[in-house]
DNA sequence: AAGACGAGCAACCGCCATTTA
DNA sequence: ATAAATGGCGGTTGCTCGTCT
């Protein structure tokens, strides 16, 4: 039997989201925090169905995310990562918890896909030609003009090499950083600067959580309040407007190009970082949250540090004989992308 | 100047897993 | 125990914008 989802339902409003829709889920959701999305078409007037809504917050409105300007860092990880886990998106996130699955997702698809495909075709073809599946077969991206078409055992045997060579780049990674991902924003934000990239506002980021989640609201409140004069009505997504260093992150305020006096509330309604504190405040680590992301607890490297140990305790030599293959062979990508981002 | 094209990304779709009644 | 409801995930689509011709 096909059950209609939520999202069947005539009526339900598809597309782009307005900032107005932002604001009415991001209030729902400070108030209410993120769950039971069932009721938020219903308690909030929204017609946008349940997944449409957990959809935005979780990739758009949620407190801590970052957007865009991956770091080589992270660029490194994410490839390490997939390599190891294959396109498991979600768990890739969850080893950077300031990024969303479906944002490493397009970037993968967008940048590093072809990335590597490059670094590929350019300069390894004698390596290509000794490796031709070398590349996440999982995935089904694969480099160079080779198909593959090997048997399944050389195949089953490939992918073990490639798991065992995204292991120890990883490892090798690891311990380049031996940091946890709150200390690899403090070494982007020494390598950038303080501020942050993505919108050029200085964010202390040790307070990320809270702040980046004001950066994104901020933006979007700021990008409609600055709409309104042109429409009553703004429909197209603000998310594009960048915030520029001195904007003040108030609603109404100079940076809405407003005056104060017309605010989305009808008064001098000041959208300050405080707007957002009624769910808690870490005042040791100048965090104010909405709703610290309840749905995805801040991982740390430490499950996968202890399975990279584990794995170091094992015989590598006895792995090694076991997959018939010499190590270096599936490795290759790793160093070559090692070589590329440093 | 305008149309074609490609890149990037937000959002949707469909499937599967888990929870609830 | 079972079916429905809900949540979560990965793949894909389609829109927007920038660049090229």
């Amino acid at each position: 039997m096909v059950r209609p989802t939520c999202c069947d339902k005539i009526s339900m409003k598809k597309g782009p989201w307005t900032p107005e829709e932002d604001i009415i889920l991001v209030s729902y959701i400070q108030e209410h925090g993120p769950r039971n999305w069932i009721s938020v078409p219903t308690n909030t007037g929204l017609t946008r169905c349940s997944k449409s809504c957990r959809l935005r917050w979780t990739n758009y409105l949620r407190p801590g995310i970052r957007r865009g300007n991956f770091n080589d860092h992270e660029e490194s990880l994410i490839v390490h990562l997939q390599a190891l886990l294959g396109n498991r998106w979600a768990a890739i996130a969850s080893y950077l918890p300031q990024r969303t699955d479906n944002d490493i997702k397009n970037y993968w698809n967008t940048h590093l896909k072809k990335k590597l495909r490059k670094i590929q075709s350019s300069g390894h073809d004698n390596d290509s030609r000794d490796n031709p599946h070398h590349l996440c077969p999982r995935d089904g991206c694969r480099v160079g003009s080779h198909s593959i078409n090997v048997s399944k055992g050389q195949w089953e045997r490939r992918l073990q090499t490639d798991i065992h060579a995204a292991r120890r780049a990883l490892c090798e990674a690891l311990l380049l950083d031996k940091t946890s991902p709150s200390s690899l924003l403090a070494a982007e934000s020494s390598s950038k600067g303080s501020s942050n990239n993505d919108t050029g506002i200085n964010v202390q980021l040790t307070s990320s959580a809270y702040a980046l989640s004001t950066v994104n609201i901020s933006r979007l409140l700021d990008g409609w309040m600055k709409k309104i004069p042109e429409s009553q009505s703004p429909t197209s997504a603000v998310t594009k407007r960048e915030i520029v260093p001195g904007d003040n992150l108030v609603l109404g305020g100079p940076a809405s190009g407003l005056d104060g006096q017309h605010s989305l509330f009808g008064y001098n309604h000041r959208w300050s970082l405080n707007s957002f504190s009624g769910s808690g405040r870490d005042d040791q680590n100048g965090i104010v949250g909405i709703y610290k992301d309840e749905s995805k607890p801040v991982p740390t490297l430490s499950m996968l540090e202890n399975w990279l140990l584990d794995d170091g305790m094992m015989d590598q030599q006895g792995h090694e004989e076991l997959i018939g293959m010499s190590f270096d062979d599936g490795s290759n990508l790793f160093q070559v992308f090692r070589g590329e981002f440093n």
